[in-house]
DNA sequence: ATTGCGCATGTTTTT
DNA sequence: CATGCGCAAT
């Protein structure tokens, strides 16, 4: 196939496109609006590399958020520049460093066949550790001591740095827990998500001869939603990219990111990253894209307007030759359920006109819990409709219990997936006799699985026992022959499900939930096979260690059915998985104090700016038709509530938007005051509102515990949180939004 | 060792 | 409300 001419590299682009798409010899940072063609611009970018400028593919990394974004990326280049494509590195941050980790763990004491662990899995392990040291699990929620080891990964501090920090009781106990959790972690041969940046950071960092080889490869690099980056792959970037004077001249690096859109600052992405660009980089260049390619202007003002709100951002306004277009439409249902009533019955009437069809309606919430209602209006409707997200595949027990079974075959020393699989199905091997088995293993300073191995020479175990462990240890080694030989991961899996009794067990229960148990695990050997037909990375070869690697890096966005019309079906997502989509027909639902902004953010005016970012990431996924709705009264958790109308609808301008007539949207001043959540009472009135006021020395009475008095209140709103003395049966801290407590 | 029940606890967003 | 976990009974 001949090169592509520089001139249809950059047909159809604008100026400030053609000159990002062929920028050179410099960092480049391109500051790219919603909807401003920042995809169009990053493949031809590729292209023009490959086709103008004598780039050899294999130089070339992208990084993009999702596999799909990555997949799709390289079938456009390859649509560009032909089968060369192929040798290019397109992946996300979490796959790259994987691709890089199998190469290089070895270094750093793992073998190249470790396990990734997703977040339960770590939070699993935690929790085993922090029994191990005797901790009150009560006291120390293991969740919470998992989500500032995360933090700190992200930061990449180890435990050592955090033991620096650690400033109370709390943080000195999280250090030492970190510090265990990561040598089992080791000894497991098993690496966390945050591992998979971090230690790739460390590889990098650490050993020269890595740093060269994959600098003097990679001289090309591209980053996508740059604004999303924690500091973690931040670091990644800059020792990929290099130093100067370092032997290897920099490589190019190109930046694409827009920090209006930046949604990610609670898994540790700093948009710090993308606003220092320049200073980090001091040759760097910046291109800006502001015209918009995809809303009309109607969409366009109300998106400028809600996000000029957010205070010490860059002035930037998109704007768009498209016409204004209709204007957005507004509507106050009465409760969720009319929302949804409305919104089904409003993509019904779009159908019929022929004014949209269903597989270019997308619905946008902000909590998964939200979609519950929509998914019980589309079952009775004749619309064909899919939720992205909520409950993962991957995270269904059985789901997990099978790919345990698999990630034991290829690693046995992974600790946490042998202790969920070794008694599942039930073989009679019990708690005591795995902590007989554990205190041997440690004893002996063996593994585990080595243990398991040596079970008869376990002391005072009982027979029964033994002999329950060998029929395990015995059906993975027979297993483990298969991985061995190469087999075919659908077989293998085919195999397991079979021999391990998991199918049987669930076959022969009459449970009808069972049922949909056997399928998803039936979906799962679907899945294999189709991974084998699938395309493989070049170099890659199809393994089951392969496959586990797949179905461990794949996220919410990837199931977003595929195409143009998204396979005729109606969208259902949260906003955080709608970054980087569009659609012709949006409905933006739940616009609500309290559900958007959420609740959890109200008081904090940093979490606000994020909130209202992700508002803006909302708006402009609307190509022509933008619904916004919310309701007055929604029930959550069965305790109903009234929620004022979100602050972002009195951000948008009067005359982009058309209300319905029954009930005027409240101005600002109104809102802002109510935005403290006055509590409604609730219509019988008996049980108190979820956002209860409460004082300090109220008498209350807790539907468990009985009489008491407040001894101190903390928080506002939904976090409120209060200290009640119930007498004898002691203080107790709870939180007002859950607790059944009735003020007398 | 397994099963069952009752209670306490908690959901923002996700690679 | 739903789930998960700890504890008691079998």
């Amino acid at each position: 196939m001949s090169a592509m001419s520089a001139e249809s590299l950059t047909d159809g682009l604008n100026p400030q496109q053609q000159a990002a798409v062929i920028h050179e010899g410099s960092p480049l940072l391109v500051v790219a609006g919603a909807g401003s063609g920042k995809t169009r611009v990053l493949t031809r970018r590729i292209a023009y590399l490959l086709g103008q400028r004598g780039v050899n593919p294999y130089e070339v990394l992208a990084i993009t958020f999702t596999n799909k974004a990555a997949a799709e990326m390289k079938e456009r280049v390859a649509d560009l520049v032909g089968d060369r494509a192929k040798s290019m590195w397109v992946s996300t941050f979490h796959s790259a460093c994987v691709r890089i980790l199998r190469q290089e763990a070895p270094k750093i004491g793992y073998s190249n066949s470790f396990t990734i662990y997703d977040s339960s899995d770590s939070l699993r392990l935690i929790t085993l550790v922090m029994k191990d040291m005797n901790l009150d699990i009560k006291r120390y929620a293991p969740r919470a001591v998992a989500g500032l080891i995360s933090q700190a990964k992200n930061e990449l501090q180890g435990p050592a740095d955090f033991v620096q920090s650690a400033d109370n009781q709390f943080n000195e106990i999280v250090a030492e827990v970190f510090a265990h959790y990561q040598k089992r972690l080791g000894k497991s041969n098993a690496m966390d998500f945050d591992d998979l940046i971090g230690r790739t950071v460390e590889i990098l960092q650490r050993y020269p001869e890595s740093r060269q080889r994959y600098r003097s490869r990679f001289r090309q690099v591209l980053v996508d939603e740059y604004q999303d980056t924690n500091h973690a792959q931040y670091m990644l970037i800059k020792e990929l990219v290099g130093t100067e004077g370092e032997g290897i001249p920099l490589a190019e690096l190109c930046v694409v990111g827009d920090a209006d859109q930046s949604i990610y600052a609670f898994r540790g992405a700093n948009i710090r990253n993308i606003l220092q660009f320049e200073a980090d980089y001091p040759s760097a260049k910046t291109i800006l894209l502001e015209q918009n390619y995809r809303s009309t202007q109607n969409i366009l003002t109300a998106a400028n307007a809600v996000i000029s709100n957010n205070e010490g951002r860059k002035a930037k306004s998109l704007w768009s030759e498209s016409g204004s277009g209709s204007k957005i439409s507004g509507y106050v249902a009465e409760s969720e359920h009319d929302e949804a009533d409305h919104i089904v019955s409003e993509i019904g009437r779009l159908r019929e006109e022929s004014l949209s069809q269903p597989g270019d309606t997308a619905i946008f919430y902000r909590t998964n819990a939200q979609s519950r209602v929509f998914e019980e209006v589309f079952l009775r409707s004749a619309i064909p409709y899919k939720v992205v997200g909520g409950v993962r595949f991957y995270e269904r027990k059985e789901v997990k219990d099978f790919l345990a079974y698999l990630r034991v075959l290829v690693n046995s020393e992974d600790e946490i997936s042998l202790r969920r699989i070794i008694n599942t199905p039930k073989r009679g091997i019990g708690d005591r006799a795995l902590d007989t088995v554990d205190l041997f293993a440690k004893d002996s300073g063996i593994s585990f699985w080595s243990a398991l191995n040596r079970a008869a020479e376990v002391p005072s175990i009982p027979t029964r026992s033994i002999a329950a462990i060998t029929d395990f240890v015995h059906l993975i080694t027979s297993l483990t022959f298969l991985v061995e030989a190469k087999t075919r991961p659908s077989i293998i899996a085919q195999a397991v499900l079979e021999q391990s009794g998991l199918l049987h067990e669930l076959e022969k229960s009459d449970d009808l939930q069972d049922e949909s148990r056997v399928e998803n695990l039936q979906e799962l050997v679907s899945v294999a096979v189709e991974y084998e037909e699938g395309e493989v990375e070049e170099g890659e070869e199809i393994s089951l260690l392969g496959f586990l690697e797949n179905v461990s890096l794949v996220a919410d966005s990837d199931q977003i059915p595929e195409g143009e019309d998204h396979g005729g079906v109606v969208t259902l997502m949260t906003l955080h998985t709608a970054k980087g989509l569009e659609f012709p027909t949006v409905f933006l639902t739940g616009m609500e104090e309290g559900i958007f902004p959420h609740s959890r953010t109200l008081g904090d005016p940093k979490e606000i700016e994020e909130e209202r970012r992700l508002a803006y990431v909302g708006l402009t996924r609307a190509r022509t038709r933008l619904f916004i709705s919310r309701s007055e009264y929604r029930s959550s958790w069965g305790a109903p509530t009234y929620n004022p109308a979100s602050r972002f609808l009195a951000e948008i301008p009067d005359d982009v938007i058309e209300w319905n007539e029954r009930a005027p949207t409240p101005s600002r001043a109104s809102i802002l005051k109510t935005s403290h959540f006055t509590p409604a009472p609730r219509a019988t009135g008996r049980k108190a509102s979820s956002t209860m006021v409460l004082n300090v020395g109220d008498r209350v009475s807790h539907d468990t515990f009985g009489l008491g008095s407040v001894t101190a209140v903390i928080g506002i709103g939904d976090r409120a949180e209060a200290t009640i003395n119930f007498g004898s049966l002691g203080e107790k801290r709870l939180l007002l939004r859950y607790a059944p407590v009735e003020k007398l």
